[in-house]
DNA sequence: CCTCCACAGGAAGCGCAGGAGT
DNA sequence: ACTCCTGCGCTTCCTGTGGAGG
């Protein structure tokens, strides 16, 4: 069988990707590296504190910059980048710098005072001609548990040092995550500052346009969908990542059914699978009661035994909130436990409905009383096999 | 028009766990 | 180690609401 593919390198959409240049971010590039000049002159880099929202391509910016920055091969001035939530202490950190240019102390086990003792005798080298000029990159530096303590250690270090220097580069998604540190180390690692913003739907769009050219076969993705995919995820912050995923989701698509071409209905459809699977991820962690609740309507919309009906506008089934309570409470006993209280039951369902798993209604006119209309927001059966698997475990 | 229905959602209080104070 | 306090999840009780039905 011949295996005809759609794609040329799917690596080139992964969200791990580096690419090349950098589309949309001159400016922040140039900031990036105007803050790291200085080590090229053997002076101290700036300590540079980068934020922004995920998928605004913070991270491959820095890279990008740090891969340049070792392409000039000056022997002195070294770059570390580490990703903090998984060297997410002061500990981790500095022993990953160390065993990164000592890889004889690649092992844990050191005490702290024996590995700063290493890191300060490698930076500064037998003589002025080998000391270093680090930059340390933190990715997600929120995520560190003792960031006051790495801060200070990692700036005090020059006043430590005889010759050669430390910077740092923080990169974080949130904006008032600074406002968690004490201002002595705020205000040593935002020497500089330096803010992400979101992309809109243009940039977006040439940003795709861009990787496709690298990742699909000519021709193989609509203008349409890159347009679709563009907007949707402009629509959800900006978000390049995403806007990657659901095209490389939807050449997937497009690769199974033996499609030619990923159109805007397969970008469609995959933001409306990553959009479940993200549902999913939320049932799965959901409190029991609201489980129960959840399997009980996928219950009823399933097998139908239900006494009373209504049909929305959109011609969506729509079920009494009395009756759902009813069934929640044979479902509870079913499984020999306590059903909650109906008044509780109510706060369930508002909790449900923030989630976003259903949606309510108050009942208007053909109906008697006052009652809530429940509508399942995703599939039956789906639902209902999700929550059987976590339910049981 | 009044009454009933089928709830919505606020208020109060209860039992428990976990942290602070001593 | 002990008590005290507080927050949380929950029940009980109650008043409010909007349309149907007589």
């Amino acid at each position: 069988m011949q295996e005809k593919t759609l794609f040329r390198n799917k690596d080139v959409l992964s969200p791990h990707f580096v690419p090349e240049a950098l589309l949309h971010r001159d400016a922040e590039v140039r900031t990036v590296m105007r803050c790291i000049a200085p080590a090229f002159q053997d002076q101290k880099a700036k300590n540079l504190f980068i934020y922004g929202r995920p998928g605004t391509g913070k991270t491959a910016c820095v890279k990008g910059v740090l891969a340049k920055m070792d392409e000039r091969g000056d022997a002195r001035v070294r770059s570390a980048y580490m990703n903090c939530r998984v060297y997410d202490s002061r500990y981790k950190v500095l022993q990953k710098c160390v065993g990164e240019f000592k890889p004889g102390f690649a092992r844990t086990g050191y005490s702290f005072a024996v590995l700063y003792e290493e890191f300060l005798d490698w930076i500064e080298g037998d003589s002025p001609e080998t000391a270093k000029r680090l930059v340390v990159a933190l990715d997600e530096i929120d995520m560190i548990r003792d960031l006051d303590p790495l801060v200070y250690t990692l700036t005090r270090i020059n006043d430590d040092l005889v010759r050669g220097s430390v910077s740092l580069v923080g990169i974080s998604n949130s904006v008032n995550f600074k406002n968690r540190l004490d201002s002595r180390s705020r205000s040593s690692i935002c020497e500089e500052e330096l803010v992400f913003a979101s992309y809109n739907a243009n940039q977006l769009r040439d940003i795709l346009s861009a990787r496709i050219k690298e990742g699909f076969q000519e021709g193989a993705v609509t203008a349409g969908a890159v347009n679709l995919a563009a907007a949707v995820a402009a629509s959800e912050n900006g978000d390049a990542r995403y806007a990657l995923s659901l095209l490389l989701r939807a050449g997937e698509l497009a690769q199974k059914r033996g499609k030619t071409e990923v159109t805007d209905a397969l970008v469609e459809e995959s933001r409306r699978l990553a959009d479940e699977d993200t549902a999913f991820d939320v049932i799965g962690v959901l409190p029991q009661h609201q489980q129960y609740l959840l399997y009980a309507l996928a219950c009823l919309a399933q097998d139908g035994h239900y006494k009373r009906l209504v049909t929305s506008d959109d011609g969506e089934r729509l079920y009494f909130s009395g009756e759902v309570y009813e069934r929640y409470c044979r479902v509870v006993k079913q499984s020999g436990k306590q059903p909650r209280t109906a008044r509780w039951y109510r706060e369930y369902l508002g909790e449900l409905e923030s989630a976003g798993l259903v949606s309510t209604v108050t009942s208007g006119k053909g109906v008697r009383g006052h009652t809530t209309l429940i509508r399942l927001g995703y599939d039956a059966d789906k639902v209902r096999k999700v929550i059987e698997k976590t339910l049981l475990a």
